[in-house]
DNA sequence: AATTGGCCATGCAAGCTTCGCATCGGACAA
DNA sequence: TTGTCCGATGCGAAGCTTGCATGGCCAATT
């Protein structure tokens, strides 16, 4: 069944003739003539008497014309409503990033880029990195907020995705300080004191740099893994609650360093550089989305990996 | 649109896969990912998410899913119904018959047929002559019943309408009598004492066979016409208070003549044989009314015209 | 009574659409 | 890496719809 039958239909009821209705209907009078009779045949019922002038509704036409109104209606609305969930869904920008980046990172980025054009429509999915990578793969975020590092391989062709570092960043071994303000682990520790490690879980960025940190140290450093967990929020409070040394964001804990509450655990030569991301596909992003794009275009480091 | 799409888009989401959906709508898979395509385009939004497994709704898709199912449901519903309300339209034998034949004989007469078969629906419109002629012609009654007279045109063709005789009858000319039984009138009456005539309106059969009738007798008749009425029952009504003479069916004033309430105003010369007949179409009517057809085609007269 | 004009149905050829088949490219699993 | 599943697309064929021309019917007019 055509819904264009049932505005020839209605169209037939209102002029009462069928070539009238055909010219309103941008039709000829036997195309038209063969459409009504079609609808006709599909309802199983005559719908109108064709001797009389005008034209009139049998009984059973009489039935269909408000259904015939009534579907015609309901269709446009809900054609109009999809069209404009999916503009809205497309003016979504969305995002995925671990909890690191979401917590100590996006919301303040976020407002620096719209302090300088407007306000965006976002959404913000934290999810572990290797999701991450999922929703940036199936399409289902834009753009996806990574901490990176160059011994981290996420398997992403640079064909298809492209990238841009957002943040410079250096995860420092930090631990609570003793009453003399000099930290309770100190590393790499030693045999019989060794350094108690908060640490990330391996499936996270952080937790696999500083593994390899860890790893290149070889013997020469001495830990107790005393817990992990992929949060860094989560390290963090441990580590402020004394129970050892974590590797933490140095932009993170810029204001518990200033104040003594935590303390570098180690020399530089412990610093690992790491860097936040932001990655995409090459392929077009709904409009807004691009917008947002060419707003960091202009002023990031646009190496790749 | 069509609505075989809103199918197709409904088998889409119950599957979540377009080769077992376009198997389950008897399809092939290019064909039924070429119809969601252009059902996409028609609402103007994307309504499935292709990259993942099983296929999901868009927002726009979920919007418009259950627009696509109810429109599908009322469109179903309204179909049913107005094929009722056509089958119930078509089981009703449709009647039109002037006045004097919708009081004096139909009721009788469709009593007597019903009672050797069964009850019919039936619909009896009551007009004037040539307005049963009329509905006949638009197909607007099925059966038209009417006073028919040798001297009467009908102006139908042979060809396409055909008829019965259903009751044999006479138009006798009758008035009130006096206090010894006679007749308060007595055709063709004197040119000092005429006739009070009773007249049917000339657009009536009978009107137009009294008037033949009083015409072939040209000046041996004196008449002086008192008053006009297209209905037999009104002229009864005003032959009953002693106002006239009325020519009026004979089968319709038995009573009163075996009352003496009413007497004869003129001997046998003055009697007009005159039928009650069924018309129809030639074409076939719906079967409740062939049905009805045959009832009465056993046992009538067929002689047309 | 013949004619004219309005109206709807229908035959026919042309153009357009849709279909099924074959195939491609991508994703995923063994 | 290979095999498999899935959806998209190119292409020729079949089917459908359309417009034009025409026919039949009816009613109003001359």
């Amino acid at each position: 069944m055509e819904t264009s039958w049932l505005e020839d239909f209605l169209s037939l009821v209102d002029t009462g003739n069928f070539s009238r209705a055909a010219e309103a209907r941008h039709s000829t009078q036997p195309a038209f003539s063969r459409r009504i009779r079609i609808l006709e045949e599909w309802v199983g019922a005559q719908l109108f008497i064709r001797g009389s002038h005008p034209i009139t509704l049998t009984p059973a036409g009489t039935r269909f014309r408000p259904v015939a109104e009534e579907v015609l209606i309901h269709l446009d609305e809900g054609r109009k409503n999809a069209r404009r969930d999916a503009e809205n869904y497309e003016n979504i920008v969305r995002f995925a990033a671990t909890h690191s980046v979401s917590l100590n990172f996006f919301p303040e980025w976020l407002r620096s880029i719209e302090l300088r054009s407007h306000i965006f429509n976002t959404r913000l999915d934290t999810v572990a990195f290797h999701q991450c990578i999922q929703l940036l793969l199936r399409g289902e975020c834009h753009f996806a907020l990574n901490y990176t590092h160059p011994a981290i391989e996420m398997n992403l062709s640079p064909e298809k995705f492209t990238g841009k570092i957002v943040q410079r960043d250096r995860l420092v071994p930090v631990t609570l300080s003793d009453a003399e303000g000099n930290p309770i682990d100190r590393l790499p520790g030693t045999e019989d004191d060794p350094v108690h490690l908060l640490g990330y879980s391996k499936s996270s960025v952080t937790g696999q740099v500083v593994e390899q940190m860890i790893t290149k140290k070889g013997n020469s450093v001495y830990l107790n893994r005393v817990f992990v967990s992929p949060m860094t929020a989560v390290l963090k409070e441990m580590s402020s609650l004394g129970r050892g040394t974590a590797w933490l964001p140095e932009s993170n804990i810029r204001e518990e360093l200033e104040s003594g509450e935590l303390v570098y655990a180690g020399t530089e030569e412990w610093f690992i550089p790491i860097d936040i991301r932001i990655i995409r596909s090459r392929a077009p992003l709904p409009p807004t989305s691009e917008e947002f794009w060419t707003l960091i275009d202009k002023e990031e480091d646009t190496n790749w990996g």
